[in-house]
DNA sequence: ACCTGAACACCGTTCAAGT
DNA sequence: ACCTGAACACCGTTCAAGT
């Protein structure tokens, strides 16, 4: 095994540069991010990232998709708890924002305007994504009287857009931590009138 | 006038920085924006920028704050039409989308995380004067008895909210072009429902 | 005041060549 | 398959010097 020493990367060296790369996005924002950088941090030469990522843009929009996949799971697992329309709406909203605070700078790269049009295509099916669970939730509470009645779009769509703009908010810090402790109850129940019979 | 021609540039160096970069900010996005370009494209050598804005960030930051300036601009005047408050909030609503679809990019820029969070405070700020303008709208629908009583932040923050997600879907191509003309009533519906009394 | 020109330390991307 | 090393054409920033 002494033989591969440092031959070659350990393993998986796309993973590698995904998982460090979100670590330096966190740490150091979005403009410290190099791909050399990234290369000598994991000790490869900096023309290796080429092999798994065609260019920088790659990279970033693999990084964008990694967390639409992590926030779905994470809101996934919020749908579960709750009983009610109105507990599973409010563990949606905070599921997201607490989503939103602890990884700002990777949001915004997930929903970063793409000046390529063909190349977010993946990103914006993720998105959908994300709203068809918003979809399922206003579907479910129509089903049992909890939500009014009409088309699932009609109520799905501006309680996703609401959703989305207070994470937003959260993250860009228009609002400070403590601004967005203190309007989250006052945003879910002005959702939950939206949606109300 | 020969005489000066071609030695200094042509009065503000400044503003001329600024309006070059918004075209190629809108125009080729903002990963192409590049200081040494604009300075070329100027006919000025690439260090005259540096006399107008430490770095690059700090033409950005200007950037965003006159995009701020412009939205703001244009939200008053919206605010002015209009005799009831579902009337203000709908012209409200559809000026901020027509602004995020013809400035993308900018919104963009506008409501990037920023890194140094010293550096924000006055894009913070900016914001926080379009917030204002939410509650000041929201006030006025209260005096009227066409919003529900309460706090003033626990309508207009929502209302502000709701605004921005939906504007930030739309420059984001989460929503194509028709999602948003075709949703967008069902979004002014649904926020009236939570401002109603 | 405002700008130039050279210099420095970085980039991203490509491509022959190695194992 | 996966990586290296050199090369190319760019960057942002700084700083003496010019007018």
């Amino acid at each position: 095994m002494a033989a591969m020493h440092r031959r070659y990367h350990h393993g998986d060296l796309r993973a590698a540069l995904l998982t460090r790369a979100e670590q330096t996005l966190r740490e150091k924002g979005p403009g410290a991010l190099s791909l050399r950088e990234l290369a000598r941090d994991l000790g490869v030469s900096h023309a290796a990232p080429s092999r798994h990522f065609k260019d920088k843009q790659a990279l970033l929009d693999a990084l964008a998709l990694a967390g639409f996949d992590r926030l779905h799971e994470t809101l996934a697992a919020s749908r579960e708890a709750g009983e009610t329309f109105p507990d599973r709406l409010g563990g949606l909203v905070r599921a997201y924002v607490d989503f939103a605070v602890a990884n700002a700078e990777l949001l915004d790269l997930m929903y970063t305007v793409k000046h390529d049009p063909a190349a977010s295509e993946a990103l914006i099916a993720a998105a959908h994504r994300l709203g068809a669970m918003a979809e399922e939730m206003v579907a479910e509470g129509q089903r049992d009287g909890e939500v009014r009645e009409g088309p699932v779009d009609s109520i799905a769509l501006p309680v996703f857009t609401t959703l989305h703009g207070f994470a937003s908010f959260a993250m860009s810090s228009v609002l400070s931590a403590e601004q967005v402790a203190d309007g989250l109850d006052a945003v879910i129940a002005y959702m939950l009138r939206g949606c109300a019979p």
